[in-house]
DNA sequence: CCAAAAGTGTTAGTCTTACACCCATGA
DNA sequence: TCATGGGTGTAAGACTAACACTTTTGG
């Protein structure tokens, strides 16, 4: 291994889904201390470490970056062309992860992750290297995927009003869908528990209820192949 | 960069699937020539260079270690666990591709590639590393892929019978599927063009049509979002 | 003329979609 | 009491799945 030819090097990126009633679905990026693209707004990763898994990696890097714990985890792509990167070849393994909303609302009042930043999926910054690709593919892969396996529930509490898991799809999916539909099927899927908690009224209108994610019920279902469509 | 901790090395594997009359959908391996796993059936794949693309090396490697060329490829999922090879760390990112049925017969004809060779999908051997969950991965991204994307002519020639094609579906699915109602989803896609020729009979029966398969009206709804359901 | 495989149509049931009205709350 | 959003039911149409008979060939 000599210098001529360095060796090819192996990263991560997570793309970082979080949801808030507020903003909607929404993009976790970090701004970039040093050159290339110095201020650029950027996914968080970085290298993998010899004898780390993939998925240890993104988790240690999440944690040093923006000290977010995420619920949920999953291979999105491996990018790979050799000038993605102007300084050498990288490869980059990109995941995506969902994470729950109070650790939305957490980050957001958090000062230690100053130069980290929620960007709702609709207003994106510029981003560095080929980040905005990779951000691409993860949305297109979240919008595909929440439309056939319930895991929009991961980037909510373990409570939440119907109104809030409506809301979350309408912002995922950039479109509006019928509520009566909607929650037809989503009782349906006998994944949800009715509790008798109502959701206090912010402003007008009828407090809707409060249920809560039977995860034991999904996980069985799960198994046998779950049948879902928005 | 010192010794003492070896970097990372990157490696592609290539799930290569053909089709043919008598054996099915098939799987293209390779026998090992040096330990670790010396003679034990392997995916053909190898060290990704700096400077090369992804795509590039699985071409790359294919060619020299079997000659074929694919007609298909997309990204599998890269496999990263730090013990996958005992030898060091390689994260290996995984393709499938998929071949004509004419490259099919002409690599069982030739010489060149005395190690190479395919295996049915329902009769693999014993595999070298990982091997056997990478190639379990593929084949299940095969079958869920082709419910929903008319892949499957990748594996056919130009021209092909209506029999053929219900037999590849039909092999690679596992399972047996309706004549009728294949044929009428078939032809209702609007990618299928209808010739005068017939296949010469083998055996008994009433010879069956062929078709050409219609590249242009494919591409052209592809666009727009294919809707196709086995 | 018989066996084997190809070709074609119909029907019941399920699922999807569109749509309208009543209910509970805060102002 | 009115404006706002939550909660429920129904009916038309599309799609899926199951199924039987006729046609063409080789033996």
């Amino acid at each position: 291994m000599t210098a001529k030819s360095s060796p090819i090097r192996l990263a991560v990126d997570a793309v970082v889904f979080g949801y808030s009633k507020q903003d909607g679905v929404s993009v976790l990026l970090i701004q970039r201390k040093y050159a290339p693209f110095k201020n650029a707004w950027a996914i968080p990763g970085g290298f993998v470490l010899p004898g780390e898994s993939l998925e240890q990696a993104v988790h240690r890097e999440l944690k040093e970056e923006t000290g977010i714990t995420v619920s949920y985890l999953e291979q999105l792509y491996t990018f790979g062309e050799p000038d993605r990167d102007p300084r050498q070849h990288v490869v980059s393994v990109a995941y995506f992860c969902l994470v729950k909303s109070s650790q939305y609302q957490e980050l957001k009042a958090s000062t230690d992750a100053a130069n980290a930043q929620w960007f709702p999926i609709d207003e994106l910054p510029e981003l560095a290297f080929d980040h905005a690709q990779i951000l691409t593919t993860a949305i297109d892969r979240v919008r595909l995927k929440v439309r056939y396996e319930p895991i929009g529930f991961e980037l909510l509490d373990r409570k939440f009003s119907f109104a809030d898991l409506e809301h979350l799809y309408i912002s995922l999916l950039g479109r509006d869908i019928d509520r009566r539909n909607f929650s037809r099927k989503m009782l349906a899927l006998d994944i949800l528990q009715e509790t008798d908690e109502f959701a206090k009224a912010e402003g007008k209108g009828r407090p809707s209820r409060i249920y809560k994610f039977n995860k034991a019920s999904y996980l069985k279902q799960r198994k046998q192949g779950i049948n879902f469509e928005i």
